[in-house]
Parts: structure tokens; sequence; C-alpha cells
DNA sequence: CCAAAAGTGTTGTTGTTACACCCATGC
DNA sequence: GCATGGGTGTAACAACAACACTTTTGG
């Protein structure tokens, strides 16, 4: 049987910044089809990497930004997603430490930028469709992997955490309850440092400790977070 | 850029006795690479069908198989994972009813089988991954989603889903527990049939309200059963 | 009347929610 | 000394886990 699907690989990768909310990267098309309309990065597989490196390429070449974490997303594969030929496309979802996330913010006036995902502009293709689901991911997941740690420095005062899940779970969380129910699972270290950012009391900082999760992960802990 | 990479489908489509547990359908491959070897149903997408259209296709060609639930598993990408040339492959994840489950049984002399998971033969290219994979996937969903319904006669007597739980979570469930937290959902009828399957006191009919469940899902009720 | 599977409640323990005041700093 | 954000405990309530005997049928 002789087939003509190309395959490509796309990113939704997204960065967080308390003041922002969540944003993701976005980049803007020079060639048709969607001509400068803007799109999520990423492009053709080649015949000699795997997937994953594909995503990891085109997001260099493209953004310059190296992900600090990366998940397969789903795949897209509907017949009419691309108006020249065929292409399923395996969509990638990425998550940024702030210091990728200011970097590439300055790289603006290029034809790369963050968009808050409160205010999208059209975007090429079945990209609205992917970045939805990577959405809807995203706030699926936090919920019972601690994957929140990924968009925060490594080092992070408490609200840091707090605000993020206020955002993604869009609802009040009582400080209280959630600080006791984070800290009891036992793999956030609190240092000796403190940090202040505006005004007020200075906040202690916290690492999450990723080998004390999977010990704890082992041993059939699991994680959740409901409000 | 010129490329050659093919794109095909396979399902791991899962079948479910109280007596012999879980299997899954495998195919005997007809021609080389991998002749003889047992594998998953799928092929290559035709041009101009969706993905899911392409495994449904398979499914019947290969099977002769309705599967009643379908979702995207993963995709597998790795250069090397066909020998011949590179294949890319979407990997579905499918359940069949019992009544399904037993017609295909009897094709059996055939090359389509079912394999309870508990004793697999070799499988062909990666496909212990991918099934391996989709185990996972089920262990970890029945757990916060009501699929395992999908496994079930439309009308089944309440034992035959506690049987499924304690094989898929592979431990001990309290039978008293385990009826109370599902009934206490309220998506499950309980009929004025009775079944006896062996000896012992009949048991009451009880089927799923998809219906119900959906508008319980709505208003932000969330199943799970973890014991 | 025995074997096999179905049906059924209560209680102690644990986890979850609701709630408000003081503290450290910069200006 | 005031504005800003950080830090902290307790009590009522809800959910979960542990637990065993009775019922209905067939042989």
């Amino acid at each position: 049987m002789k087939q003509s699907i190309k395959v490509s690989v796309d990113a939704v990768v997204f960065g967080y910044d308390p003041d922002e909310g969540i944003s993701i990267l976005l980049i803007k098309r020079k060639f048709e089809p969607f001509q400068k309309f803007w799109a999520l990065p990423g492009g053709l597989v080649k015949d000699d990497e795997s997937l994953e490196e594909a995503v990891r390429r085109e997001l260099q070449e493209e953004a310059g930004i190296d992900v600090n974490y990366l998940e397969q997303l789903y795949s897209f594969g509907k017949p009419e997603r691309d108006p020249r030929n065929r292409v399923i496309s395996i969509a990638y979802f990425g998550l940024v430490r702030p210091a990728d996330y200011q970097l590439s913010a300055q790289t603006d006036a290029e034809d790369v930028a963050w968009f808050s995902i409160k205010k999208l502009p059209r975007l090429a293709f079945d990209h609205k469709v992917i970045l939805d689901t990577a959405i809807k991911r995203l706030r699926g997941k936090i919920a019972y992997e601690p994957i929140g740690f990924e968009l925060l420095d490594k080092k992070f005062p408490f609200s840091d955490l707090e605000k993020l899940y206020q955002i993604l779970l869009d609802q009040e969380i009582d400080r209280r309850n959630f600080k006791k129910k984070i800290i009891s699972y036992g793999f956030l270290e609190e240092l000796d440092e403190v940090i202040q950012k505006k005004s007020g009391r200075p906040a202690r900082l916290f690492q999450f400790n990723k080998k004390k999760y999977f010990e704890l992960k082992e041993k059939g802990y699991n994680f959740d977070i409901f409000f």
C-alpha cells in the first residue's frame, strides 16, 4: 500500500509567573499556509530522530528554549487538518522554569513570544484544539502529580506555589489547609534562606525534593490536591 | 525536506471474564518480519481515513470485532522499532463486552485469539511495550473513571464488578465498603431481574446509567476508587 | 442439611474543612 | 505607625476502614 502521510511534532510549552499567570509559547509563521498567524512551535520529524528529539530540536531552533519537563500529549490525525497534504502531528506538553521564561520573553520583537492563556491570538491549523487539550491536561494533572514545581524556580516562596494552584484550579484556596496538606507529603524542604519580592514580611524558601517524592511514590503514597 | 516515515495504528483490546480474568486480543502474523509471532491488531493508516477509523477498520478486518470503548493510548515512534523502515504507531486502547469476547473466542483455530494477561506469548516489534503501557493505563484509569462497566454485560450482578476491581487492582476489596461506595455515586440502577450463575443465592442485576453519570460529572462529582 | 454465593449496619479512626490573629519588613 | 504579605492551630464534620452474620438457592 502506498501511503503519503507526513509526521510532525508540535509543542505546547507552558510558562508561569505569579503576576502574569500561565502563558504559552507561540511562534509567528513566516510562510503559507497561515502566513503571519501565530502557531505552536513544531515541524516535521527527521527520519532518524525520535519524536522527543524532534520536539526538543524544534524548540531549540524556533525559540531557543530548553524545557524542563516534557511529555507526550496526544496525536492529532484528522485527514483535513493541514490544507496542503496529510500531516499527522504528535503533540507534546512542556513546562519551563521562570529563568527560561524570562529569557525568551526578551526575544519578544522577533517572531516568538509568550501569550497569557487568557488572551490568545487566533492560531494556525488546528492548534487551538491542541492547546485546549494541553490546558485540560495541565489542569487535570496538577491535581494528582506534583508537576507544579516544574513551573517554579528551584527555590521558591510558598506563596508562589499557592498562587499557581489558585490560578490553575481557578478558585480560592485556604492558605493554611493548602500548606498543611503539601507539607504533610514530606517531599518539600524548607530552607534557611528567605526572599522578599515586594513589600511585607520576607518569605522562607522551599525546594522540591524529587528523590524523596519518588521514594514516597514507591511506597504507594498518592499525591492529590482537590479542594 | 523529504521524509519517509510510515504511520500505523495498533490496538490493545481488553476483554474480561470473571473466571478467566483480563485478556487481550492478539493476531498471528502471516508475513515477515516476525512471521508467526503474535502481535497487536493494527496496520497502516489509509490516506483518507482518520486514526480512529483506521483502528476500527483493522479490528474489523483482522478480528471481526467491534469495540465498545476506544481511546487513544500513546504514540510510539523510536526510529528502530520496525526493522524494515521507519514506522510510527499510534496505539489505541479498547474495551469489549463479554458478548464480543465470547464470539471471537470461537474463531480460536484461526490466527486471532484472546490471551490472559497473565500468560502472554512473545510479541512482535515493540508490542510488549505498548501492551504494558495499556495495562498501566487500564489499572490507573479504572480508579478514577467508571470504564469498568464497558467490560461487563449491560446487565450484571454486582459481584462481577467486584471481581473486576479485585483483579485489576490486584488486592482484596471489602465487599460491603465497595458496594456502599459505588452505590453512593448514584449512577447504578438496580433491576428487578436476578441471575444465578453457579450455585448459591441468585444475584440482582444492575446496570450503569451513562446519562446519570454525565449529569453527576457536570455537577463536579468525582469518581474515585482507591482502597 | 450442607455448600456456595448474595445481601446487609455500626463503630472507631482518619482526613478535611472552616475559620482569624499575630509577625516581620519597607517606607 | 501603617501597609503588605508571611506564618501559624483548633474544633466540628465527613469520609473511610474494619468487621461477621443471615438469606436464598441447588444438590
